[in-house]
DNA sequence: GGTGCGGCTGATTCGCGAATCAACGGGAGC
DNA sequence: GCTCCCGTTGATTCGCGAATCAGCCGCACC
């Protein structure tokens, strides 16, 4: 064993992190619960089940909290994202990976999902930057694979890839959104991999380039083709 | 002409309505550029030329301008959304039709869009109530047309009216929002347009049923058709 | 048992901004 | 020209909540 005093820092380092664990939790917590300008210091506090001033002890202030609480879930998200998006999988694989890793973070902390999507992208206060910054990271990231899927003839030569991304971010956004507004419930496990599967679907039906005898069905003149009937 | 002192009622009766319109228009300013949380009366008072108290000399409260610019947005939103989606159209015209509207809504005043969008379905805070309901109102206005356009066969049985809605609004809303972010640039008209009817059409070949051959193709199992080349 | 240290406490301070209100002034009516 | 009314003003009040800080335990070490 080491001496003590080096086991007793050691120990006491790992409190400290747990201490800050648990104030994050807290936090995140209370975000979902009253959002970031409805809360008070002291209600996290309490959720943490601290003093008031601890929560000073390990943070800067009340911005550096939603800050971390942000790079904590939107990073893995990232990650998770990217790994998605720059394989050498079909494109239709990798909107449907997309998809699944966006629901299951919701399975594993629907909490965390709340406030990402609540407090994201929200108006002007410190860390706009920072969040303008990592929506513009994700869609760049997508955009790409959409790009190099277009090289590659998967998707529909007429489609512009950033507006690929955002109609694609924007169903996973707004299917999100249903489960944190109530709209849909989230604790019904079929219905939740229903709308993953069908969300993904609907989307590549739209925008997978055709491989078959009905590719010139749409390749010419792309709007208006209203039919009746 | 009618008495005086009923004249200078009227008249005053106008000012006094202009002046609310004047106070109103800043405050969507302000909103828009500062964020509601991010900005003082003080603020709405300067942008609009009016003294401080002249604001609670119209309005009960901050809370109430952010509902009255809120309504006034948003109600108009929903009547033409409404339109749009009760008519005897077929689906894709519809569709278009509520892509079109939201579009021209931010050709139309794109300062407001943005508060709606930065605004909208925020985290809790008075009014949230308002604002859910207001978001449920749209989705089931949207989700029914889904619906009666299944029992028509014109969108593809497998698929959930309430996530097609969901869906639709989450592109309408990405959209949107890639260009309140500045990821789009909103002051190109060609851009806007093609933005528009790429949205549309991506949309709609995901989720129309087909009418000729191909049909089959994916009626049957939908989820995972990997398909490498 | 004493001592010193550091995590922890929460009453206090401080600043900000919403909301108030007493007074001002300019125009209408006499 | 005088007066009264009311839209308008902005200094002042008030409450809230972020951030501070002066100590208070409790524990390790002696």
């Amino acid at each position: 064993m080491a001496p003590p005093s080096k086991a007793l820092a050691a120990a006491a380092k790992d409190r400290d992190q747990d201490r800050r664990k648990t104030i994050l939790r807290a936090a995140v917590e209370v975000f979902a619960r009253k959002g970031y300008h409805g809360c008070r210091i002291a209600d996290v506090a309490r959720e943490a089940g601290v003093a008031y001033g601890l929560v000073y002890h390990y943070f800067r202030n009340k911005e550096e909290l939603l800050q971390l609480v942000f790079e904590a879930g939107w990073g893995g998200f990232v990650t998770r994202i990217r790994e998605a998006a720059e394989g050498p999988a079909t494109l239709d694989a990798k909107v449907e990976r997309i998809f699944q890793v966006a629901f299951d973070g919701y399975r594993a902390d629907p909490r965390g999902v709340r406030v990402l999507v609540l407090e994201f992208a929200r108006g002007p206060g410190t860390g706009e930057a920072n969040r303008r910054g990592a929506f513009a990271e994700i869609m760049q990231i997508t955009e790409g694979m959409f790009e190099r899927a277009r090289a590659r003839g998967e998707l529909r030569q007429e489609l512009d890839p950033s507006l690929c991304a955002a109609m694609l971010f924007g169903a996973v956004e707004m299917g999100l959104t249903s489960l944190v507004m109530g709209l849909l419930d989230g604790r019904d496990a079929a219905l939740l991999a229903r709308a993953q599967s069908q969300l993904a679907d609907s989307f590549l039906h739209g925008t997978l380039a055709a491989e078959d005898s009905w590719k010139q069905d749409r390749s010419g003149s792309r709007l208006k083709t209203v039919k009746r009937f």
